[in-house]
DNA sequence: AAATTTATCGCAACTTGGTTGCGTTAGTTT
DNA sequence: AAACTAACGCAACCAAGTTGCGATAAATTT
């Protein structure tokens, strides 16, 4: 709890309520969170659009990052590595299962370098894969 | 032309006026398409709806794909291989410019094949890079 | 060729995800 | 405590995409 506080205000972003609390639901899970998600754990008390700035202003200061989503829905979860404002290094692939919904990080898998023909230049790389996960297998 | 009608005809599709239209543009087309870009080619004198009709329509009868875009909107490009309905396989990899926003395909990149743990079944894989394009670095 | 069938069209109205403007509230700094 | 300004919250808005339904026009049947 206090790290969480210290993670705000070393990016200048101030610790109210609601940002704290949004922080803390991001540490207590183990995947990602789509806005739905969101809206239904602490939503309630907050308008959306404090909501969204909130996401914003996490990402803009590296502390979360989007993740794809099956429908094509903004998604969201915490940096692990060392993210700056501006500079997101997450270099590993995603599963999305198109039963439940869920997004998994895959963590121990690279995305792998793919080099161009002369010209591009490429900032960020993102593997995406689709399909269904061991819990909607057995269904 | 006549190989174009031929393709809506094989799928059972009808042959109207805009549905023609919009596949030759299509055919024209080197990269891929945003609704917008539709828009304003075939647009004119169509409705929105029959257009995101028509493009369902394509979609399923596997004449085109959905690639990625930037900011997560639809976008179709015609297929080359051999596409069925309910089975598309596009192994390849897409390059987003961030600068004009265009989706080109990378032809000549696979995507590698990832295999997961125990349990996960992959239906399709998507590998999505974001820089900027040879046109966009010169400027 | 006319009649029937049915895919396609096009308008209106709606839904949803997300944004903008702006006045108010509440951390933070002095 | 006063001043400053990030963050909040409401309303209004926007754009992408969908749904319902009657009208139109391909394709098929007679």
């Amino acid at each position: 709890m206090v790290a969480l506080k210290q993670k705000l205000e070393e990016r200048g972003l101030r610790k109210t309520a609601f940002r704290i609390e949004l922080l803390t639901l991001f540490t207590q899970t183990k995947s990602s969170l789509s806005i739905e998600d969101i809206k239904s754990s602490v939503g309630k008390t907050s308008d959306k659009v404090t909501i969204y700035r909130a996401l914003d202003a996490f990402e803009k200061s590296g502390l979360i990052h989007r993740v794809p989503d099956k429908a094509n829905l903004a998604r969201y979860a915490l940096c692990h590595n060392e993210c700056k404002p501006e500079a997101h290094s997450h270099n590993h692939a995603h599963f999305i299962c198109t039963v439940c919904d869920e997004t998994f990080c895959i963590e121990n898998v690279e995305v792998p370098k793919i080099h161009l023909k002369q010209g591009y230049k490429i900032n960020s790389s993102t593997l995406t894969l689709e399909g269904s996960c061991p819990s909607c297998q057995s269904a």
